[in-house]
DNA sequence: TTGTACGCGTTATCAC
DNA sequence: GTGATAACGCGTACAA
């Protein structure tokens, strides 16, 4: 028994496609003892319309691509898309969208967007050289950029990072630290930290600001700079590159907190007692911020409130009644335990 | 400048629209300059093929449906579905997919199930009437169930829910607490507990068993059972039914970690400090277990594996080389810090 | 209610 | 060996 369609249904029940196309999709064109023969043939039949062969015509598929800079995996180690994903999922519930993760195609972003079916993409994590930009334009489908400057003509959904890089990193000096390490997240360009743009960009600069505030030179060699992958793992990296380093610090400030969290634990792993004998502040406040011990003193972002307002965003551009919004939303610092006074 | 087709580029390039497809998908067919040619022209006017009109005659979409039981933001808000989706991930990334998260449509599955552009689905949280499986069936796309019992001819992955709930009951009774709180999980079904069929009467079953090994019935009055949403917010709920109750907990043992993490939570707010004054047992060993302090003793079942599974079983059977398998992952009880000895 | 053109590619089949 | 012609997939929309 292959797949039922529309003509098997037709001419079963001796009525045109239209009519079928009709009892479902708008019963008030046909009489009702029609749709009730057409419906009960279709029941009979086991027949389902082909959605993609109607997104043909209809030209939607009623789905919101998220646009990842990595596997779906690694993705999802990360907290903050799960937090993002919320976001979205709301405006996917009132909207009455499906929500298409699409990671890169064999290791590429400009290879995924052409296959992707959506109506519309979330992009994040845009890198520098924004080809995707180009390709999405191709596929003539709207898309919103997430944490990151965006043209003009494209809606952006961003979060106020410098302010709130300054303010975490003022907080550690304000309570004493001088010896500080700091946790960059890659970005996976050659250049390092010194090409930063977007909001990695930012948050250095955020730092910066701050340590400039306590005419503290970012080349002072008692703040020692290193980068890893916004991951558990990258922050177990970054703890023992620091701690091997000539200056060991007091206090770490991470880009992020699941940077944090993999640098507690590696922490804990070699012995330390947090905070006693390390400071952490992190970046974004995932909900494990709260929960951790010692509690995470961090800089909440509102990444939830980011998906959401990309997500409509999104909606009102595929709709057509967009006009183009540029977004920045506040960062606020969350002083928990983590951080101490010394000296 | 509206959409630029097939034809426009072989209107330009001066070719059929044969050619330009196999420009793109064969290029061995045609003559080195030929194929030149049309990318630079398909360059010029920005032509990307359409995703859809492709899909329409491969009768592919390269997309997996995960098809949840409530609306994103819910599913988002349990870590259980960002490993789930981790796991999946592994296998979209290796067999060049997309992971389509296909919500309830207004309220329902059975209305999600018919639009969404995709090969086929992971189902989870089946319940208990399966008008989803009908559904599945019409749409005549394969699909893989998890964490439900399946028909014979559909693939299923699900984990031996009953020896891990037995013995987390059952070390919960070892060390010396008859006082217990059971938090369930809500299955949404009228009849309550009673009515536990699947992922949840396994688990329920296996607390029961436990208890019989101490000659309690679940009827004794110091046992409570209570019923919660999977949520953090569930286990708020459930903390506060149980405290309320005539017998107070000394211990409390919980149908997922998340529930576990929301009575643990709530606890603290009321003063309680654990585990020296509340045990606690969880189910699934979410990422946070681990960090929580106390460390959270809890049943660990291999949910990214579950994942993984399962998309690979999908993948297979859409490629139409399947087997049919029914899978049953073990589970493990993993003790740590929140139960503690008494009496 | 129906007939029919149409959407946008892919893939035989066929001609040069 | 290269490339064109035309049928096809499965619905929707518009005129009749």
């Amino acid at each position: 028994m292959s797949k039922i369609t529309i003509n098997d249904i037709a001419k079963e029940a001796g009525v045109s496609k239209t009519a079928v196309s009709f009892a479902f999709n708008d019963p008030g064109q046909l009489a009702t003892t029609t749709v009730e023969h057409i419906h009960a043939v279709a029941e009979r039949l086991g027949y389902s319309p082909d959605p993609i062969a109607r997104s043909m015509t209809t030209r939607r598929t009623n789905a919101l691509g998220l646009l990842l800079p990595q596997d779906i995996a690694s993705a999802m180690q990360n907290p903050f898309y799960a937090q993002l994903i919320r976001g979205i999922g709301h405006i996917c519930n009132d909207a009455g969208k499906t929500l298409m993760i699409v990671p890169p195609l064999r290791g590429s972003r400009l290879k995924a967007i052409p296959h992707a079916t959506v109506d519309g993409f979330i992009v994040v994590g845009l890198e520098v050289d924004r080809g995707e930009v180009v390709m999405l334009r191709r596929r003539s489908v709207p898309f919103v950029i997430v944490d990151s400057v965006a043209p003009d003509d494209v809606p952006s959904v961003n979060v106020d990072d410098r302010s709130g890089a300054r303010a975490a990193m003022r907080h550690v000096l304000e309570l004493g630290h001088r010896t500080i390490g700091v946790v960059c997240i890659e970005s996976g360009k050659p250049g390092g930290r010194k090409e930063y743009t977007g909001t990695l960009g930012e948050r250095l600069l955020g730092y910066c600001e701050a340590l400039d505030e306590f005419a503290i030179s970012p080349d002072d060699p008692r703040v020692c700079f290193v980068e890893a992958p916004s991951s558990w793992q990258g922050g177990r990296e970054a703890f023992e590159a620091l701690w091997g380093h000539e200056h060991r610090p007091t206090a770490v400030v991470a880009m992020s907190d699941i940077l944090a969290i993999g640098v507690l634990e590696t922490a804990r792993d070699f012995g330390l007692t947090l905070p006693d004998e390390l400071s952490l502040v992190g970046f974004d406040d995932l909900p494990d911020a709260r929960l951790m011990r010692p509690a995470l003193t961090t800089v909440r972002q509102p990444v939830e409130e980011k998906g959401r307002l990309a997500a409509e965003l999104l909606v009102a551009a595929i709709d057509g009644d967009a006009p183009v919004q540029h977004r920045v939303l506040p960062t606020e610092l969350i002083v928990r335990g983590s951080v101490i006074q010394i000296g």
